[in-house]
RNA sequence: CGGGGUGUGGCGCAGCUUGGUAGCGCACUCGCUUUGGGAGCGAGGGGCCGUGGGUUCAAAUCCCGCCACCCCGACCA
């Protein structure tokens, strides 16, 4: 393949897109790869289309060499198989619904489980036929809110998405397995530095599910890993080891104070400290219990139930760690703007209606258990601890309140915010560290769900009907050419690892002389002996120009016609490391040809 | 959905406060010079100033409405 920039669409653009943020969108637009045609939804020019088929043609190779089978669904439609397994509904605004002329619904699919089920069930019967694996790479539509950064949150996507079934819950597993050694296998090719991280917290039980996030600022998932070992998970799956259990009457008894004006923890240690609440001049806000009202929707239920969290007081709630838990059910904070009591009162003290004993900032477990409202603590509260808490009543607190003699939690909840340099829950050295990443892979153990909800079954060993098991998985591959582009860049410009590059090497024709149409005939020599090459025989652009998009474009080795051709040299620099060697033709030739690991000469 | 911001040639921006023939850089066309690090000079082409209404002799500029897009948050994965 011979790419000539005299003839190839594409501009650069020496500034930067005023809508670009990210390293990515900014130097993938700039760099002629694509162009944004609406909201979240972008053009794949020329050299974005090779990147993008290169990085497809890895996921496809190592997913055919697992053994699943590729096939391709329309992306459009009908509303029906939706509406069985509740996702029409379920899926919210973030499916994009459509009418056809006879007012008949259909829907752009957001991902394909119930399609691959239901091909699945009216192909096969017997126990046989099976472990079987589909796949696509297709594009998805979702209705995001806000589509952002470019490729990396779009309206419309480009996926791979695969689909596994079994008869049981061993070749589930096996499934799954061989899915995520495929999956490693691709980030790897793709140059791309992962971790693995599980989704869900293993107390929830349920489904495993595990995210290939690719370590980037730019990325939406915030994720922990360990200092001394090797655990790494999501935000919401971190668990917080608890402290050992202390003697529960080796305190003081409880004591109220009054503390006027102390709605939040901080005025409350000031003041503690000031006071010297229980004979003490050195708390902190760690010694504190906040109690959280939060309001819990279940689906279905119209009520909220009221829950307070307790954590400590350095900590905050984190909704998306609660959410986690208590899914399907959902928790917002309580809403306390309702009227106050004392409609004329300015101090922020008001009576939740549902509850007129909790007074907001001062809220202490010791009544909760008496008004009948669930309280789950923080791990770290565990019976023994003494705290300083609220009293239940405005402008008061109490000390020494011992968990497991004053209060009695209902249990334990994963909360409160995790920070870096928290233990880790895996070994006992560990801290905790925290990163951003982009979520490029993902791997779930889903079970019967959607064979249930289309009663998928085929015949057993025995004769009798076994309801099939199903893994899903998927990798955003347009997503994944973003990633390559966060992790592979410079000031300059893209740095392409080999295997996704649009080619394999740039000619860049320097000089008024012969180069021009040596450099193209050097690119005829090379396409030869199998690479791709782009070469840049524009005349009346200057060198410096050439080199300038040269380095944006991020082809990994450029080879310079210039000054030295008439002597017989070209110069060959190394996009990544700016290694620059003289080389003759045939040198050059054989240096280039040489196959690269992934690449088997063919 | 909440908060903030921006809409002016393909791209990046100025002009708006204080109304009076729409401008700059990049890109594009032609000519001459230049030619290994984003060239110089000269001559050009290209814009219902997001949109609808209003004020005014006159609106990119002032007023009101709407729309779109971007960023942060919520939501989503």
């Amino acid at each position: 393949m011979l790419l000539r920039m005299s003839t190839l669409f594409l501009r650069t653009l020496r500034e930067d897109p005023a809508d670009a943020e990210v390293p990515s969108h900014r130097l993938l637009v700039r760099a002629g790869y694509v162009r944004r045609a609406a909201p979240g939804g972008y053009t794949w020019l020329p050299l974005g289309r090779l990147v993008l088929d290169r990085v497809s043609q890895v996921v496809r190779e190592e997913m055919l060499a697992i053994g699943s089978q590729e096939v391709l669904f329309p992306a459009l439609l009908p509303r029906e198989p939706y509406e069985t397994t509740g996702r029409w509904t379920e899926y919210g605004d973030d499916i994009f619904r459509l009418r056809d002329r006879r007012g008949v619904d259909y829907l752009l699919a957001p991902t394909h489980e119930e399609m691959f089920t239901l091909l699945v069930r009216d192909t096969y019967s017997s126990y046989r036929d099976f472990p079987v694996s589909l796949f696509q790479i297709q594009t998805k539509f979702r209705d995001e809110a806000r589509p952002r950064a470019g490729l990396l949150r779009g309206r419309e996507f480009l996926m791979k998405d695969s689909y596994s079934f079994d008869v049981d819950q061993a070749g589930m597993r096996a499934a799954y397995d061989r899915h995520r050694a495929a999956y490693q296998r691709i980030f790897d090719r793709l140059g791309l530095d992962y971790t693995i991280v599980s989704a869900t917290s293993g107390a929830m039980g349920g489904s495993a599910s595990e995210e290939f996030l690719a370590a980037s600022p730019a990325g939406e998932d915030t994720f922990v890993g360990c200092t001394s070992c090797g655990y790494a998970a999501n935000t919401e799956a971190v668990t917080t080891p608890a402290p050992p259990a202390g003697d529960v009457h080796a305190h003081p008894p409880a004591q109220t104070h009054d503390t006027p004006d102390t709605p939040t923890i901080e005025s409350l240690v000031a003041l503690a400290n000031a006071r010297r609440l229980g004979g003490r001049s050195d708390w902190t806000a760690a010694d504190t219990l906040k109690n959280v009202v939060v309001s819990v929707r279940r689906p279905g239920v119209a009520e909220p139930e009221l829950l307070v969290i307790g954590v400590p007081g350095d900590r905050e709630v984190d909704l998306r760690r609660l959410d986690a838990v208590l899914s399907p059910a959902t928790a917002t904070l309580y809403d306390w703007n309702t009227p106050a009591a004392d409609p004329d009162s300015d101090t922020d003290t008001r009576s939740a209606p549902a509850a007129p004993e909790l007074v907001r900032g001062y809220i202490g477990p010791q009544l909760l258990h008496k008004l009948g409202i669930r309280y789950l603590v923080d791990p770290r509260v565990v019976p023994g601890t003494s705290w300083l808490t609220g009293a239940n009543e405005p402008g008061r607190h109490a000390v020494n309140v011992v968990c497991g003699r004053d209060f009695v939690p209902d249990g334990t909840v994963e909360a409160a915010e995790v920070r870096a340099g928290d233990p880790c829950p895996a070994c006992r050295p560990g801290a905790l560290t925290m990163r951003r990443g982009i979520e490029i892979g993902h791997v779930f153990q889903l079970g019967r769900r959607y064979t249930d909800a289309f009663r998928v079954d085929v015949l057993g060993s025995d004769g009798k009907p076994v309801r099939l098991t199903m893994g899903s998985y998927g990798i955003g591959v347009s997503r994944a050419v973003a990633a390559i582009a966060e992790q592979h860049h410079d000031e300059r410009g893209l740095v392409w690892p080999a295997a996704v590059a649009p080619c394999d090497v740039h000619l860049v024709a320097a000089g008024k002389g012969p180069q021009a149409e040596a450099a193209v005939e050097l690119g005829g020599q090379l396409v030869a002996r199998g690479l791709r090459v782009l070469v840049d025989d524009r005349a009346q652009v200057s060198a410096g120009v050439k080199f300038a998009d040269a380095e944006l474009i991020g082809i990994p080795r450029t080879v310079v016609v210039g000054r030295r051709w008439t002597d017989g040299y070209v110069e060959l620099r190394d996009r990544a490391t700016g290694e620059r060697v003289e080389l003759t033709v045939p040198e050059l030739v054989e240096r280039l040809a040489a196959p690269s690991p992934h690449q088997p000469a063919s």
